[in-house]
DNA sequence: GAGCCTATATTTAGATT
DNA sequence: TAATCTAAATATAGGCT
């Protein structure tokens, strides 16, 4: 990730890389098939979205209401109902320790860069190193956890889904 | 875009690609303060997401259902006047934290390698915010990690509209 | 603010192991 | 299947209009 130099710019980043993020997403789709859905909430509260179909379709089917029953026994259905709400739960916390994690990461790496810039507030770094330590322990017991109850053939992806890239701090 | 020679490798494109495009929205994320939420399904079928603060939060928000959060910039002289007191809450999180971390070391997980430096590192109002913003997300989920819920209801309903970039083709 | 420009940084397709 | 490498393609920060 490129430093900035100076906050007066990151309205013109982020309208740069928002467009470029939908172009990633809009080769992805045509290149491999995909069907992708992006939405984005800038800084000041504007709404951005992506869609290919449409962001409802694939909103929808994520949430699960148009995927096909695991197992057709009736009997059964409640359990797997619970498991299935019970991994998107895991994932969901996974999901955002590893975006804190990485914000952390990306944040010392950013700090040399902003340090210069003015209003200051202080933390020290022994106490972000605490941080960082705890959450990793905590992705740990999540992902311990999610193993545990991935055993059955439930089309999401627990850990791959969740997973956000380790070299986003690059 | 490059062009694929065989489409023997379309699954290995696809795999990095998604990885890309999830690192862009990562950066985008902690270099903009936008908040994004992204999903992907593969032409097998598969589901793949990322979130910030979570895939959850933001589809509920852009359904309409909830608010968007308060305008930083709005806020932002409230925000420094309350300065002292901000710092206070992320020391008193900060030592949560640490708290959990003396859970693992009871556990006898290993935590050995600390580092002996403490030297003070700098962050400016924007990092602070983000960062107060990250620790509540961590805080809620160390809170829930203690309850173990069997939730049995997606609180979800329909649905809004959606924007397709005219430049996809390129 | 929206485009253009360009030097630099990043991504990535394909090959290889 | 996954990891590594690299030449080439692409993205982008900042300067400019």
């Amino acid at each position: 990730m490129v430093k900035i130099k100076s906050a007066r710019n990151l309205g013109v980043t982020f309208s740069k890389r928002r467009a470029g993020l939908f172009k990633k997403a809009c080769e992805l789709c045509t290149l491999c098939g995909a069907e992708i859905a992006i939405v984005i909430f800038s800084p000041d509260g504007k709404v951005f979205s992506f869609g290919h179909p449409s962001v409802d379709t694939l909103v929808e089917r994520f949430l699960g209401r148009n995927l096909p029953p695991p197992n057709n026994d009736v009997h059964n259905q409640q359990i797997v109902n619970l498991r299935e709400v019970r991994i998107r739960e895991l994932n969901t916390k996974l999901m955002n320790l590893e975006g804190v994690l990485q914000m952390e990461k990306n944040r010392g790496e950013s700090l040399r860069e902003f340090r210069k810039e003015s209003p200051m507030e202080e933390l020290n770094l022994f106490q972000l190193q605490h941080l960082k330590k705890a959450l990793e322990i905590l992705k740990q017991m999540v992902e311990k956890e999610a193993q545990m109850v991935n055993n059955n053939a439930f089309p999401f992806q627990t850990l791959g889904s969740a997973w956000t890239p380790p070299n986003c701090a690059s």
